[in-house]
DNA sequence: CGGACAAGCTGA
DNA sequence: CAGCTTGTCCGG
């Protein structure tokens, strides 16, 4: 038994009732008696020998299916690969509401699986050769480059009707995107079960599977193919630790079931999936699933300037002039002002408790220090003067300008916004957050994309043109004249040169020969330890070989590794000492 | 995690 | 020394 304690990082045995041997098998869920208090629990054990000296107690009761036992056996290599606790994963893969009954029978749709399918092909033609070039043999992994503009569920049905359904598992990043696909499907006579509430049609085996992240860990006994669209997506990757990532766990789940995996993406990172082959399309069809983009150079002009161009001014302009027009601003910094500095002395605003830079919330008169929380006046601190001026300028800034600039009411969004949908404001300004809220528009500018290139961690690259691969998705293909604008001091960078050109291999190709120089994925594997344990822990890893450690900040360390294997072995095997430590493996902010 | 138990402190 | 808090240990 495993309890589902996660403190508790042990297996014990306990004993299975005649009365109760026809529910238990691997996998179930049962309730037993620990220490004095009774827990849930999993087996992932049968016929266990009885071990010398230990008095075994029995199981209190069964409480309904966990996840099969192929899945138990794929939950501990997660536990040693994310060098987490083994029942996190297998909570992850047990349904939420207690599941009774018989359990299908097992042996999975392998048996019939030459059955032709009463799925009708995809009625786009591009998507079979895809489909053909991605589906090579059994147990390989493509990797799928197809444009922001260009319609992957036409792959996703071309792949079920020469599958058939049973076995067939497709991920997508949220939970919008899984419905609209389940009913797409079930649209064109697909029988989709939608995780996570279709937990027991997916276990029965006789339908797709179609979810978000943790529809990773979907019921199915034997996996025959498996799509995931939009890979690059970081709602795959697990933010708490253990530290998982989806698309691992569907990649690990192919190689176990010698099942086809598609990883569909418009900019593929080149840590995706190593060893995957990269099926692109014809540059032309490429390039036209992607919008018009426009870099716009601000390496002239003076920084004083502001925020907003004049070819963002006519731009912004000619599409709101049009009736029913929308746009979307994104600049990636909160509240009003971030940055200020005093008109008559120019001293910078910084707090006089702890010296750090103060901001500007709200509208009103107020300091604020984002590091210490200390309150002030809106007064300059060297010279008593009242006026002020903002060097970097937030969000709701942004918005008044916008407002002001256009004559058309601006909609803020962030992350924190209580507005769900912008779809009913004619221009958007907010943070990233706003293109996951607005579903269509003709315009997307990038008021400081620099502030996403010049981020100070590796990714940060393949990051931005994935957050351009967004936007173009907002505004659609070239043909439909969706538009991204993105404002830069440096034209010449490759992520802008990638997007310009529809070209993200202008992005992959450096990015490979950087990783490859410093070691970091998919050229080896690394850890990030936290907390007040981090350096003791760091200290006991660094003994084993082939293993090496750095500091990393206070309490942080980093751990590397040539490849996984030789990492997760050693995190698994020393021991971890009495004070806390967070361990991140392929951590995102190395 | 949370119950059990031991050790340490307090006040009558 | 009962009654309470604090800390460490360990679970079948």
């Amino acid at each position: 038994m495993v309890p589902d304690v996660p403190a508790i990082h042990r297996r014990f045995d306990y004993w299975v009732p005649p009365d109760m041997a026809a529910q238990i098998r691997v996998g179930s869920r049962v309730r037993i008696d620990l220490h004095g208090r009774r827990v849930g629990a999993w087996v992932v054990e049968d016929d266990v020998p009885a071990t010398a000296g230990v008095s075994v107690k029995s199981l209190a009761l069964s409480s309904g299916h966990g996840p099969p036992p192929p899945l138990v056996a794929l939950a501990e290599w997660a536990a040693w690969r994310w060098a987490g606790p083994l029942s996190s994963f297998l909570g992850t893969a047990s349904p939420a509401r207690v599941v009774r009954g018989e359990w299908p029978t097992t042996e999975g749709p392998a048996a019939d699986s030459d059955r032709p399918t009463d799925v009708p092909p995809s009625p786009g033609g591009g998507s079979v050769s895809i489909v053909d070039e991605a589906i090579v043999d059994n147990g390989a992994v493509s990797v799928v480059r197809l444009a922001p503009g260009l319609d992957a569920t036409l792959v996703v049905q071309e792949l079920v009707h020469r599958t058939g359904p049973a076995g067939v598992l497709v991920l997508a990043p949220s939970h919008v995107r899984a419905a609209q696909l389940a009913a797409r499907l079930r649209a064109a006579g697909v029988p989709v079960a939608l995780m996570p509430g279709d937990w027991e049609q997916a276990a029965a085996g006789e339908s797709m599977v179609v979810g978000t992240r943790t529809a990773a860990w979907a019921p199915l006994s034997r996996l025959r193919a498996a799509v995931v669209l939009d890979a690059h997506d970081e709602a795959y990757r697990e933010e708490r630790t253990p530290t998982w990532s989806a698309v691992d766990v569907v990649v690990e789940r192919g190689r176990r079931d010698q099942a086809t995996v598609v990883l569909v993406s418009a900019c593929p990172p080149v840590a995706l999936a190593e060893g995957a082959r990269l099926v692109t399309t014809a540059r032309a069809v490429e390039r036209r699933g992607w919008p018009v983009v426009d870099v716009i150079d601000r390496s002239g002009d003076d920084p004083r300037t502001g925020l907003f161009s004049e070819r963002l001014a006519r731009a912004l302009h000619q599409v709101l002039d049009r009736p029913g027009g929308r746009c979307v601003c994104i600049l990636n910094r909160t509240g009003r002002v971030r940055l200020l500095a005093c008109a008559q002395c120019g001293a910078l605003a910084r707090c006089t408790r702890c010296g750090g830079a103060v901001a500007q919330a709200e509208a009103t008169a107020v300091l604020e220090c984002r590091r210490c929380g200390e309150t002030r006046p809106a007064v300059c601190a060297a010279c008593d003067s009242t006026r002020l001026k903002s060097l970097r300028i937030g969000v709701t800034r942004a918005t008044e300008e916008l407002s002001a600039l256009t004559a058309v009411d601006a909609l803020e969004i962030t992350g924190t916004s209580a507005t769900v949908d912008g779809d009913g404001a004619r221009l958007v300004v907010g943070t990233e957050a706003a293109l996951h809220r607005v579903t269509r528009a003709d315009l997307v500018a990038f008021l400081d994309i620099d502030q996403h290139l010049l981020a100070p961690r590796f990714g940060a690259g393949e990051e931005t043109l994935a957050l351009v691969a967004r936007a173009a998705r907002v505004v659609g293909p070239r043909d439909g004249g969706g538009k991204v604008l993105l404002q830069t001091r440096i034209p010449t960078h490759e992520v802008l040169q990638a997007a310009l050109h529809a070209d993200p291999s202008v992005v992959s190709e450096p990015e490979r020969a950087v990783r490859e120089t410093l070691g970091l994925p998919p050229f080896g594997a690394l850890a990030m330890l936290r907390g007040p344990g981090a350096a003791a822990y760091a200290d006991a890893l660094a003994q084993v070989d082939g293993v090496t450690t750095s500091s990393h900040g206070p309490d942080r360390w980093l751990v590397r590794s040539a490849d996984h294997p030789v990492m997760c072995d050693a995190l698994a095997s020393v021991a971890r000492p009495a004070e806390r430590v967070r361990v991140e493996v392929d951590p995102t902010d190395a």
